[in-house]
RNA sequence: GGCUCGUUGGUGAAGCGGCUUAACACAGCGCCCUUUCACGGCGUCAUUCACGGGUUCGAAUCCCGUACGAGUCACCA
């Protein structure tokens, strides 16, 4: 058996989209499922309008933070070389193939101008029937097409196809997919600026990396049987093939680049870890046999198969993202998850005599994306200003009243207090309770509000107090008994 | 319009002819735990698998048709 070699081969027009990263997923999966699978990257810039500036260095950097690790590429060279196609093309790699497909009877030159195209397809369209260009080129004899070209015409390369006749082959997703020949187009395979379409260097280029399984998006299905057509007059191998269903922003819209959808950077910048949005993405599209959902890397490569992709396009459920973000924050070692954690606290809270450790621990349960947790934790550093409605909670039983009460009490105590510890805030408190009677809530709820002035925090009144420190405490407690009085 | 592909709950999905009166997870809802919110625990959420026929003792699972959706038909990838 050979080698798999599988390869990403993206187009540098960007920021990388979540589909295009999850097929890099696959691709890499499909490779390091075996012991020496090979990932390749190359990066398919044939189209020159498109290309936007900087754009291959944010493919290197994502694969670099998804641990996406490619084994031969542009950066780190390879055996297979080069891998731009834009600098594959100087050698004349392509022209050469597809003169020689001219020879084997695959293909054909073209002087058509856009015009010629155009007036068949109004033709088509005015006759209410489907359009196939019908390229007269065809029927130029060997030695007029050599003139012209010689005489300096333009000219493109289009693939012949014959009418007769149909084209199958077996995708390991989709299964066998069977097309007449009649319906295939005649596509350009070399464009009159010299360089190759993306269709026919995809193919030389597949065949000469050695390419062993072609993971794509499920868009190229179509397409597929012309590929198949130009391996065969050529001789070659054809790939495995493993076609990937879409990923969908809703029932109807694929996720794009174009409709500022979110991308791999946006959800990083969100503040999702780049292991959540891999683990997530994996399972888009892609079904493991058991029922585990969060998975390594290295587990993925285990239990990754080809076989349980699914067939139908997938919405992109960014709810289901935040709580898997959540699961990784939370399953972090808290020294990872504090390295992690500590500049988004640092921001919020600039004030340094708090510590920034406590401030993460009562954090930790409850972040589920990074970005989240400024709001979250900045009463620390600024007391808000608040409504007395936050002190009427009925389940806990308080009212301002009873919030008055319990404030001026909380406040002797605290004067009173030289320890100040977690474990002596806590038992002080609670005697507190007993002493006076009242339930748990009834003391804490109010003294948790009057500390944060928030409805809704992070830890309770006992963690707050402790990390706000006795002088900020009682500060807090005054405001709040004078707003109360 | 031609061709290709798809259709299980709000979402990801399992299921591949009887074990399914359809798993699991997210979201939702309810309860418990509890000093708020979370975390954790428990429960609930498709009598039904787009629809209509057929095959079969038996179908979400096989076949045919219809509807709807997507992709493709570029000198884009």
């Amino acid at each position: 058996m050979t080698k798999v070699r599988t390869r990403f081969a993206p187009s540098p027009t960007g920021y990388m989209h979540i589909g295009n990263l999850r097929t890099a997923l696959y691709e890499y999966l499909v490779a390091k499922k075996e012991e020496d699978g090979v990932f390749i990257l190359r990066i398919e810039d044939t189209d020159q309008g498109r290309l936007v500036e900087g754009a291959t260095d944010i493919i290197y950097e994502t694969l670099k933070q998804c641990g996406l690790n490619h084994d031969e590429g542009p950066d780190i060279g390879g055996n297979y070389g080069p891998y731009v196609q834009s600098e594959r093309m100087q050698s004349g790699v392509y022209k050469d193939y597809a003169w020689k497909l001219i020879e084997l009877g695959g293909a054909h030159v073209c002087f058509c101008g856009e015009e010629v195209i155009e007036e068949q397809r109004e033709i088509a369209s005015a006759k209410n029937t489907s359009f196939k260009f019908d390229d007269p080129c065809k029927k130029l004899s060997k030695e007029e097409v050599e003139a012209r070209v010689n005489a300096g015409e333009k000219y493109v390369i289009r693939q012949s196809i014959k009418e007769e006749g149909t084209t199958s082959f077996t995708d390991e997703v989709y299964g066998t997919i069977t097309v007449d020949n009649i319906t295939l187009d005649e596509q350009v395979l070399l464009k009159s600026d010299g360089f190759p379409t993306y269709n026919f260097a995809n193919v030389i280029d597949d065949h000469m990396m050695d390419i062993t399984h072609v993971v794509r998006g499920n868009e190229y299905l179509s397409s597929t049987p012309k590929y198949n057509l130009i391996y065969e007059s050529f001789g070659w191998n054809i790939p495995t093939y493993i076609h990937c269903p879409p990923v969908m922003k809703d029932e109807q819209h694929k996720l794009s680049k174009r409709n500022g959808d979110a991308s791999f950077q946006d959800l990083l910048s969100k503040g999702y870890l780049s292991e959540a949005i891999l683990n997530y993405i994996a399972l888009l599209g892609w079904a493991p046999e058991t029922e585990q959902e969060i998975y390594t890397m290295d587990e993925l490569k285990q239990a990754f198969n080809v076989k349980r992709i699914g067939t139908s396009g997938a919405i992109f459920d960014i709810e289901k993202l935040k709580w898997m973000n959540a699961v990784y924050l939370r399953n972090k070692d808290f020294n990872e998850y504090y390295d992690l954690v500590l500049p988004y606290i640092s921001e919020a809270v600039k004030n340094d005599s708090y510590d920034k450790k406590e401030i993460a621990k009562i954090l930790q349960p409850r972040v589920t994306i990074l970005s989240e947790i400024h709001d979250m934790i900045d009463f620390f550093d600024t007391y808000p200003t608040y409504s007395n409605d936050f002190y009427i909670n009925k389940k806990m039983k308080t009212d301002p009243e009873i919030a008055l009460r319990s404030l001026i009490e909380t406040k002797k105590l605290v004067e009173s207090l030289t320890n100040w510890s977690q474990e002596n805030i806590h038992d002080s408190l609670m005697n507190l309770v007993v002493e006076m009677g009242i339930k748990n809530g009834q003391l804490l709820y109010p003294v948790r509000i009057a500390l944060s002035g928030k409805e809704f925090t992070p830890g309770g009144a006992i963690e707050i107090a402790y990390i706000l420190g006795k002088e900020e405490t009682l500060h807090r407690l005054d405001l709040s008994i004078a707003q109360l009085s």
